[in-house]
DNA sequence: AGCCAACGATCAGGTTCCATGATCGAAGCC
DNA sequence: GGCTTCGATCATGGAACCTGATCGTTGGCT
């Protein structure tokens, strides 16, 4: 049986690829990595040798180097194996950890306002001895790149998620509503506005998200931009202008206080496709006991605040 | 910025802690392997130094070893990253080859028989410096896993596909009749028989494989248990013990010759859900101008079979 | 044309790690 | 106790990684 010289391969060769096709250079490749330009030209070499074929054209003199259609290709396998490789030492982190080791969720501030303390009581007390580590983002996909990256072991997240290696689980529907100013018009309606009504009033809205983006598109859909005046990452920051006159807001139900006298709440009567708050992590890691039992404990939890929001 | 010894472990390492769960002992891992017994000693320790736990109990003397708990986590990340080394080197192969190169095709018989003579016509007369080379196998999912491998570039397939790293397109469904001997009182039925009715023939299988298997769990279902009298991997094997009289067979459409007086094709008037063919590739892998090129055509030449046998 | 700068390739040599072959230690069996 | 089976460890040679110096290529400027 003659020895694959594929296995022999060096998993710093494929870095040092990954990195000169980010920097651009083989001398700045070897600043971030580490090592002297000479040692990456032979890491390149070397793993030229064992693929084959040629990765990177280098014309010589002051030009830039170029990755080749096969150091393009060789690239995307790179990075899956390094990925591969982050979430087999996140599962062997988490292992030493034991037991009594830590739960890294991920989060953002409406979910993390409705369901987390409910939540992280409920799951504390059957499992004291977890320790929980909160990560917050007002960007979904952030929280995604480090659950790939190994550094979350599981996220809350807007359904459905970008692609990637992961899995998900549905919480909840958190529907849209219209936030107005107490006195205003449109809280004295007695039907739902139409999107073309939002679009002319100044709209308070939240920082960009793929959510965001979702309502935004589809209040364009009505044939007019929505007139966005001011975004924060604050739900308290959002309505309190509201309830100043600012303008409206398009927000998930759960992220609005109901007992502000500021505002009112409009119903949008289905106009706006609600949110689907999940949780997900990465396919391709080992389920921890605790990890398997946060998730189970979310979907109680979110099952519960379900029920209690429709008999409201 | 602290080197990650992660990026230091050698993957033949991986490999070894594989080779050892296959075969049970380090000893045995090492004459499979090529290496002595103190390499694949020395290997695994190295891989534990970097892993930070222990992969494997020895318990001394003649005692068998185990994989711990880790050792088996590591495991499934090791099988999938040595998957996607192979993808890689598959990718290399077929972009050495260029242009010219092959594509390997996996087929299995029904497939084979109808799809493939119209398909390999019209794809070399538009593509004749490609050379396809064919692997038939009775067993999808020994296509699937040679796909997985990097063995074949893609593969006819029964979908959905077991669950793995493919992507897939549906061809055209395939549905099942009943292939009855001539002057069989099955034959001048005026309705299509029960499953009940099928189950009490002695039955002339295809070799057992996803589909088969599916059609066996519906007729079943029925109550009773299919009698398999005798399987083969043949289509025309199958029909000639039917046109026998040795009994009957399910038999996708596609594989039954229409003009053989020995035997009458009965309509199942969809008691039995029909085979969907399609083709399957490897979600990670490169995709070729001459492979995309295979699957269109596959595709425009299914279609029309398609269309053929709807205004027959 | 000559000089300088930017860039990667190659060389010589030191260090690290992989693999072999021999030996040791542990455990079961007769 | 002796033998067998099994993995660990030791001593050593060879391969490969890395550094630092030098070489070759190219473009720009004077």
């Amino acid at each position: 049986m003659e020895p694959d010289r594929w296995l022999g391969l060096d998993l710093r060769h494929l870095i040092a690829l990954k990195t000169i096709a980010d920097t651009g250079s083989f001398g700045r490749a070897a600043d971030r990595l580490g090592y002297t330009q000479s040692a990456i030209s032979q890491q390149i070499a070397a793993l030229e040798r064992v693929v084959g074929l040629k990765l990177i054209d280098r014309p010589g003199g002051p030009r830039p180097i170029s990755l080749t259609e096969a150091g393009q290709i060789l690239l995307r396998h790179a990075e899956a194996i390094e990925a591969r490789l982050h979430a087999a030492k996140a599962d062997m982190e988490a292992l030493s950890a034991g037991e009594a080791g830590r739960l890294r969720v991920g989060t953002f501030q409406s979910a993390g306002a409705r369901i987390l303390p409910v939540l992280l009581r409920r799951f504390s007390e059957a499992h004291p001895q977890v320790e929980i580590s909160l990560q917050e983002s007002s960007d979904e996909d952030d929280l995604l790149e480090m659950v790939e990256r190994g550094e979350l072991d599981v996220t809350f997240n807007t359904l459905p998620v970008s692609s990637g290696p992961f899995e998900t689980v549905e919480l909840l529907s958190d529907p849209y509503v219209l936030v107005v100013p107490a006195g205003s018009p449109l809280a004295a309606a007695t039907r739902a506005p139409s999107l073309k009504e939002i679009t002319l009033q100044p709209l308070i809205g939240f920082s960009r998200c793929r959510a965001m983006d979702a309502v935004e598109s589809q209040l364009t859909s009505s044939g007019r931009a929505p007139n966005i005046v001011f975004r924060s990452d604050n739900n308290g920051t959002v309505q309190g202008l509201v309830g100043a006159g600012v303008g409206v807001s398009v927000a998930p139900l759960l992220t609005v206080e109901a007992d502000d006298p500021s505002v009112v709440v409009v119903d949008l009567a289905g106009r706006i496709a609600p949110r689907v708050i999940g949780l997900a992590w990465h396919r391709d890691r080992h389920r921890s006991p605790a990890a398997d039992a946060f998730v189970e404990t979310a979907i109680a939890v979110c099952s519960e605040l379900s029920a209690a929001s429709a008999a409201a």
